[in-house]
RNA sequence: GCACCCGUAGCUCAGCUGGAUCAGAGCGCUGCCCUCCGAAGGCAGAGGUCACAGGUUCGAAUCCUGUCGGGUGCGCCA
């Protein structure tokens, strides 16, 4: 349960009331009404603005109108005390009583801890990594998979009916220059020396086991067809798929859907949803203004067919055929966006590298030219770069071809959990630093570390517990209303967010919000830890105490639960010894 | 020239879609806490004109406009 959602509803029908007994007038609008936690605990458990938002809406002032609603807040059996303070601020104290069913909740149902209907079902698409199939994936590529795979399992858990998705550049002018290197490492296989890799080409060792895979399936007989370029080019792509499924295999990350731009060509489906468009308006005959600022030599005015992007507030319209009448990677873009919108997803979510920004607003004009305004939500999340360093220096990275660490180097050296939770601990449009030596420290500078030892030291307590012999807790056997030290009823607020975290995290899109939440969460673990050893009353384990000993092991249960459901979010795993 | 992202403590960053006489963490610096459930931790202190200037309103780090600084893009690459 999300207390802060469930007092919002509160707030909303006590205003109902009043609209009722005709105190406030009523169509307004409610929607900026929040419900949170203060700022200063002090201040109580829960916070509304309510009054002052409403207050020049219903002409009443913000004050007179939070003693109307003062009142009716005080008759909820869960709340303690109802006060206005500031500007109009109403604090909700709540009864000690109330905690205990929070967090009884959440231990009768701890791998379901935070999870949230909000979604509804809501049909979710999440495309993200989409990296050329013309070799493995690199460093770069590190971080999008992450996010992309993150927001996905924030957004299942958030209750959205979500498809992670990979988008396949299977077509144009990359994959045939992969298709010539390709061919080239086939002749060599074949006993022919190859001295030098011709520029334009893909140079990389990876292509060698490709031309070893074509000379075991064929022989000698690509040499004289006539469509060997073809066949080549279709083995190569399949290969490199399975190269990339198997470094995001490396990062736990498994997508479940492959579109093919290829496959949107050949079927006719960039065709048809062009000429739809054209029906509709969208499409038109003409010319576009030169690009301003540099010179570019090679610019020629010409008519070509465009999509009138402009329309719906993208920067220039957008070019669908080549000059030589093939498509441009926009219109397989037109028609893949017209594919999920078919599929039925409301919104599409897009996962791309910083330098995509120029895409954000065609994407949006499409769907909105597609599924009519506001029909499909498009959100594109741009993720910054990552730098790596190594001891504070950075690492260089020739752009020279093949020179480039790939994500199967970073995560082979750091392991899966450290580079997912690191590229996590960092809102996606922010540059990140990745170091090396940091990131594997042992130690609080250490995030990953820090968190995953809150979840290794519980499940080390809850290992002493069972020498002790307290084992399971029976509900019976638990009384959370005996932890009243302010250091546990700190805890306990924390643990009480994150439901609300999760639901704010997810509709933000957000998943390194949960990231710090555990951050956080983690300290306050440490805290109570530690007040145990100033105070051995506060131990986890008091061996002549059965009743106060099994109600903190189940509490460290909720709080594991939490941790570890948080942990899952971001795909990190929840270690249980260090 | 235009568009998008960023500018918060010495450093690296949060800041819950506009909230409250304290703008928060970590690192670094200063000083404390292990015969005791994992000190791989914890507690306390110092450190800020939220880039700058206007505006919107009960209220701005957050929204709008402009300026400065950093990054990324700008038809026939994908």
């Amino acid at each position: 349960m999300n207390l802060f959602a469930h007092f919002q509803g509160v707030v909303l029908t006590a205003i109902e009331t009043l609209v009722a007994a005709g105190k406030v007038p009523a169509g307004l609008d409610l929607s900026r009404i929040t419900v949170e936690p203060p700022r200063d605990p002090s201040h109580g458990d829960v916070a509304t603005n309510a009054a002052m938002v409403l207050a020049k809406l219903a002409g009443i002032s913000p004050r007179v109108l939070a003693d109307l609603i003062l009142p009716i807040l005080q008759q909820n059996p869960d709340v303690a005390l109802a006060s206005a303070a500031g500007p109009g601020f109403i604090n909700i104290k709540l009864k000690d009583s109330f905690w205990p069913q929070v967090l009884h909740s959440a231990h009768a149902s701890l791998e379901q801890f935070g999870a949230s209907r909000m979604g509804a079902g809501i049909k979710v698409n999440v495309e993200y990594v989409s990296a050329n199939p013309t070799g493995p994936l690199h460093v770069g590529h590190c971080r999008g998979a992450v996010f992309g795979d993150a927001l996905a399992a924030l957004l299942t858990f958030a209750g959205y009916d979500v498809t992670k998705e990979y988008y396949m550049n299977d077509a144009g002018g990359q994959v045939d220059v992969l298709a010539q290197s390709a061919l080239l490492r086939y002749r060599e296989a074949l006993g022919e020396t190859i001295t030098e890799i011709p520029a334009g080409l893909y140079p990389g060792e990876y292509l060698i086991p490709v031309g070893e895979a074509l000379k075991t399936e064929f022989g000698t007989s690509l040499l004289t067809r006539d469509d060997a370029l073809k066949i080549v080019r279709e083995r190569t792509i399949a290969m490199m798929m399975d190269l990339i499924r198997g470094d995001l295999a490396a990062l736990n990350i498994r997508q479940e859907v492959f579109s093919s731009e290829k496959s949107l060509q050949t079927s006719g489906a960039v065709m048809r949803t062009i000429e739809k468009l054209r029906a509709a308006g969208h499409v038109y005959e003409g010319r576009l203004p030169p690009p301003k600022g540099e010179v570019n030599e090679d610019w020629e005015d010409r008519e070509q067919t465009l999509f009138r992007s402009t329309a719906l507030g993208d920067d220039i319209d957008r070019p669908l055929l080549k000059s030589d009448g093939s498509f441009t990677y926009f219109a397989s873009d037109v028609a893949y966006s017209a594919d999920k919108i078919e599929r039925g997803f409301k919104q599409l979510i897009y996962v791309l590298g910083a330098d995509h920004g120029g895409y954000v607003k065609r994407l949006q004009a499409l769907a909105a030219a597609l599924a009519g305004p506001g029909v499909v939500e498009v959100d594109v999340k741009l993720c910054q770069l990552v730098k790596l360093f190594r001891n504070g220096e950075p690492v260089r990275m020739s752009k020279r071809a093949g020179e480039f660490v790939t994500l199967r180097e970073v995560v082979d050296e750091v392991g899966p959990d450290v580079v997912r939770f690191m590229m996590l601990y960092r809102k996606n449009e922010a540059p990140l630093d990745f170091d090396f030596a940091k990131v594997t420290e042992q130690s609080k500078d250490n995030p990953v570390f820090y968190v995953q030892y809150a979840h290794a030291r519980i499940c080390s307590v809850l290992r002493n517990a069972v020498e002790a012999g307290f084992g399971e807790s029976a509900n019976s056997d638990v009384d959370f209303s005996l932890l009243t030290d302010e250091a546990e009823k700190q805890a306990i607020r924390k643990v009480s967010e994150f439901p609300r975290q999760v639901e704010a995290a997810a509709l933000a899109h957000e998943p390194h919000r949960i990231a710090f939440y555990l951050y956080e969460l983690a300290g306050e673990f440490h805290s109570l830890w530690n007040k145990g050893k100033e105070s051995p009353q506060l131990r986890f384990i008091l061996p002549d105490q059965a009743k106060i000993s099994l109600t903190r092991l189940a509490f460290l249960r909720v709080i594991r639960s939490c941790l570890g459901n948080g942990l899952g979010i971001l795909g990190v795993r929840p270690v249980e010894e260090m």
